[in-house]
DNA sequence: AGGGCATCATTTGCATACCAACGAAAGCCT
DNA sequence: AGGCTTTCGTTGGTATGCAAATGATGCCCT
């Protein structure tokens, strides 16, 4: 609302009046901003429901297991991550024995990684709650709208 | 036919098969995944089109802008901002001289941010590369899909 | 063959993000 | 008044996330 007076502190002609005609400035209604927000209580609902696993190492572990060992940055690639990010995720997993990682014999710079019977044990308690946690991020939604937020937000991805 | 002589690892159910049927897991399926996949587009907008403001910074100054002076936590709620994080991004936006930070007088635990000449000056300029940025993370969908999508994201955080 | 370019992993630097703990200050209750 | 609880800002620690630079290696093209 802000009714009270602001006044005097603005006599900059470029933006005077209340945000609320066409060229108004809404944070709250920006794309970027209910999508950081529906991210955040998504990783709320994770980490609470999956206290020893982050979403990227538990995103790390679900792609070795879909595909089997990778090469370091092809796994990054595949579970959308920078170079730089998924080496620390790699490193931590790493550090755990949740996954292990060797040297390639075809080709010397690639570091194979892979999941070690800890982390497929690991993977296979948490695959289910990761459902469990996708459907509580999506509860507010029936199935019909829950399909057609999954569709849009693959299309802007 | 039976288990005899084929020593092979794969009695173990929950091995061996490509995920699909049952407990099938899809990374790239889960809304997880998704909102951080369209989130990153969007900061890689963002980032390109307003490469000297953050997103965080920029939300900040948008606050202040809209809603006048407030207490660096308040900002930090109003933002949807830690209080550690907005801590962080209210000094490194004072150290640029576009928000100044004074203690409150009638509450003594409170520090009031306020936007500088040049911080409203920056925002002024920065609020319609935001609309932009906005409309361009939305561009894949048609206008219809954009309210959708808005709306089903706000229902969701 | 050899040079140029791409890829891989790593490192550094910066900016979120959140948690837990902390001390100071305010508010509330008896 | 004294105590309990909250709020406020701060700090330290951990984990992303990205840009840029680097050294090692692989690949392609002339």
């Amino acid at each position: 609302m802000t009714a009270s007076g602001n006044a005097t502190t603005d006599d900059d002609p470029a933006e005077r009046r209340p945000e609320r005609a066409k060229g108004g400035y809404r944070l709250t209604s920006q794309a970027g901003h209910l999508l950081r927000r529906a991210n955040q209580r998504h990783l709320a609902i994770f980490s609470a429901r999956m206290p020893d696993l982050t979403p990227r190492q538990f995103a790390a572990l679900a792609k070795l297991k879909e595909e089997g060992p990778a090469s370091q940055n092809q796994l990054g690639r595949a579970t959308s991550m920078d170079a730089a990010t998924i080496k620390g995720v790699i490193d931590r997993l790493a550090r755990r024995d949740l996954v292990a990682t060797e040297p390639s014999l075809e080709d010397r710079r690639r570091l194979i990684v892979s999941l070690t019977p800890q982390g497929a044990e690991l993977f296979a308690r948490a695959a289910p709650i990761a459902l469990e946690i996708t459907e509580e991020t999506l509860a507010p939604l029936d199935p019909d709208e829950r399909r057609t937020l999954t569709a849009l937000l693959d299309r802007i991805s």
